[in-house]
DNA sequence: ATGTTTGCAAACGCTTTGCAACGTG
DNA sequence: CACGTTGCAAAGCGTTTGCAAACAT
């Protein structure tokens, strides 16, 4: 059974994959409702879940908190300014070599990862 | 002004100190009611952010939650079983190469970082 | 004695759920 | 037409807060 199309989810795809913003699911109400799109609380948990669940967006956890982000790019890792908030990412090719040696280290198969660097931007720096 | 000794924190300090496991605060909360010590949850949250902010505990997300853990020990990271749950630590030296290399490319300065692989421990694996 | 810490219960914020109406395939 | 999806409002859950009593220093 393939998800069906609605308008609510094509909307909430388009912002998300629209931009290489970081969308918690406050932020995604807030943006559909500001461009009039009629839609509920519910609705926006319920699809960024199912989105997820079909790996259409991805997701990061930010400041305790779940954010998703698309997915069309390699995978990355995150660089977060404890400051202002803002995020970088970054790719970085000896992590996946790191993963699976650590993992095999200790008898795991790894399947993916979250790396996220906190630190100061370069405007925070003052 | 140092922050003052009460049993309950003491009690708090010797659970986490007392293992390498990772505690949020309902385990915590159980533990010290099973072993008699009157607690209340406000304390228990209340203390676990004192002592975390002493730097006398550390803390890691863990399947989107808050988990203090023992800090005795040198910088590690965590391989997370997605199966069972269960935990392992691990160290690698380039790791912190790595971040700091990463945070310079983009004009941050880094402070620390999170690092979770997920997988499937040994006997997860069937 | 003083100011900090505690427990309780109420308040909170975010997320999930039940259900009838709606819309897609 | 059938059944997945939606909005609403209520419920749920973990965490935080206000306050008077208890306690460490």
């Amino acid at each position: 059974m393939p998800i069906r199309l609605t308008s609510q989810r094509t909307a909430i795809l388009t912002i998300i994959n629209g931009s290489s913003a970081h969308w918690d699911a406050e932020s995604v109400l807030q943006a559909l409702q500001q461009s009039g799109q009629r839609i509920g609380v519910a609705t926006v948990y319920r699809t960024l879940a199912v989105l997820e669940e079909a790996t259409l967006i991805g997701s990061v956890f930010i400041n305790e908190r779940k954010c998703y982000e698309r997915i069309d790019k390699q995978q990355h890792d995150h660089l977060l300014c404890s400051q202002c908030g803002c995020i970088e990412e970054f790719c970085h090719p000896y992590i996946a070599v790191l993963q699976s040696e650590m993992a095999q280290a200790h008898g795991f198969v790894a399947h993916n990862h979250s790396l996220i660097i906190r630190g100061l931007c370069r405007d925070c720096q003052s």
